[in-house]
DNA sequence: AACACTGGCAACCGCGAGCCA
DNA sequence: ATGGCTCGCGGTTGCCAGTGT
């Protein structure tokens, strides 16, 4: 049922705005003001109804809209909002001055989603993806973006394919172990392997995501002391920081918490964290602590053996035999305890 | 050159919240 | 307390330009 459209009474127009009526709308509006949106229409002799008008105006027509590219930096910080608010577009809108909530919202849709879900992050819960498909696409990444570096310095120079590539690693890794952790088959010997190592994955790394590298560690206290109300759509976050890596999980309790004390955030809430033992990329909180890293000595066909997974075992064989893998990718993954890795673990 | 396909974006639709009589 | 009205939000649609075949 519900309510039948305002624009289907009256036959009033719609549809593309003209020059025209764009130029008698903002008229009015920048002499009269809007006033009522329902009684604007009349007044300003346009034959539209008011929600039009105040879409038109409020997403087109405004003066202090800002046009063109969004910068890295706006990026960034549409990345890490949502990463707390999730669709609410408007109230990102407001932590971006000039910017419309339908902008940043198709913007999202069209670029960022899909750079996200590129770089196997799931761009609703900004978790690493786990699906096994993702992990064959990821590893394609990794040799594509090691080869279009080789070739393109333009590439290096926007950071972005390198971001992905890097990213890709962490994921790729990631994704493993939490398929091999997630096995049916695995043994609670091999749990403890990946437990208690105060070794830092992430060591090694030159830089993160220009996408996630600052703004997440911001988002907690400083979007907070905005007013920003997180409403975090996922139970959990975690936080991934350049120089110390992936640092904890997080939920909405914390969060809100973390809004009257900074301090790190409670162990509970990392010892609740059962539905993706593996940390988000990108924070909702400042608060950090250390959450369970794989041992540098694990070899991980120790997992992959034992596993009837055929598909990550597929991943594992073709991400070993990948050519133009980095060299200290290869290391890690065929690090002994006699050859250590360069990437401290 | 013509057609099909795709991606980006402006605009629309429906719903819920808030206000007020 | 209730119902009507308005506004704003988020999801969706449809147009159009660019690209591929």
């Amino acid at each position: 049922m519900g309510r039948s459209p305002c624009c289907d009474e009256n036959g009033l127009k719609k549809g593309p705005w003209t020059p025209e009526e764009d130029q008698k709308l903002t008229d009015y509006i920048n002499s009269h003001g809007h006033g009522s949106w329902r009684s604007l229409p009349k007044l300003a002799g346009l034959n539209r109804c008011g929600k039009s008008c105040r879409l038109r105006w409020t997403n087109y027509l405004r003066p202090d809209i800002k046009r063109g590219r969004f910068s890295e930096d706006e990026e960034r910080k549409i990345i890490s909002l949502h990463s707390v608010l999730g669709n609410k577009w408007s109230r990102i809108a407001t932590q971006l001055p000039g910017r419309t909530d339908n902008e940043i919202k198709n913007y999202w849709n069209t670029h960022l989603r899909k750079k996200l879900l590129q770089m196997g992050i799931d761009p609703t819960t900004h978790k690493p993806r786990t699906d096994l498909n993702h992990l064959m696409n990821l590893s394609q990444l990794l040799g594509a973006a090691s080869f279009g570096n080789l070739l393109s310095p333009w590439n290096s120079a926007l950071g972005l394919q390198a971001d992905a590539s890097q990213l890709a690693r962490i994921q790729l890794l990631q994704n493993m172990l939490q398929v091999i952790n997630t096995s049916t088959l695995l043994n609670m010997d091999n749990v403890g392997l990946l437990q208690n190592q105060n070794l830092n994955p992430f060591e090694g790394l030159n830089g993160t995501s220009t996408l996630y590298q600052k703004e997440p560690l911001l988002i907690g206290q400083e979007y907070l002391n905005q007013g920003v109300i997180p409403q975090a759509p996922s139970d959990s976050l975690g936080i991934f920081n350049s120089s110390s890596g992936f640092e904890g999980q997080f939920n909405t309790e914390d969060f809100l918490a973390s809004n009257n004390s900074t301090s790190s955030l409670s162990s509970s809430a990392c010892e609740n964290q059962t539905e993706n033992p593996m940390p988000a990329l990108v924070s909702g909180s400042p608060g950090t602590y250390t959450v369970n890293q794989v041992e540098s000595k694990t070899d991980p066909n120790q997992f992959l053996t034992q596993s009837s997974t055929s598909t990550s075992f597929e991943v594992w064989e073709k991400l070993k035999d990948d050519e133009i893998s980095d060299f200290y990718w290869k290391d890690i993954l065929e690090s002994t305890p006699s050859s250590p890795s360069p990437m401290t673990w």
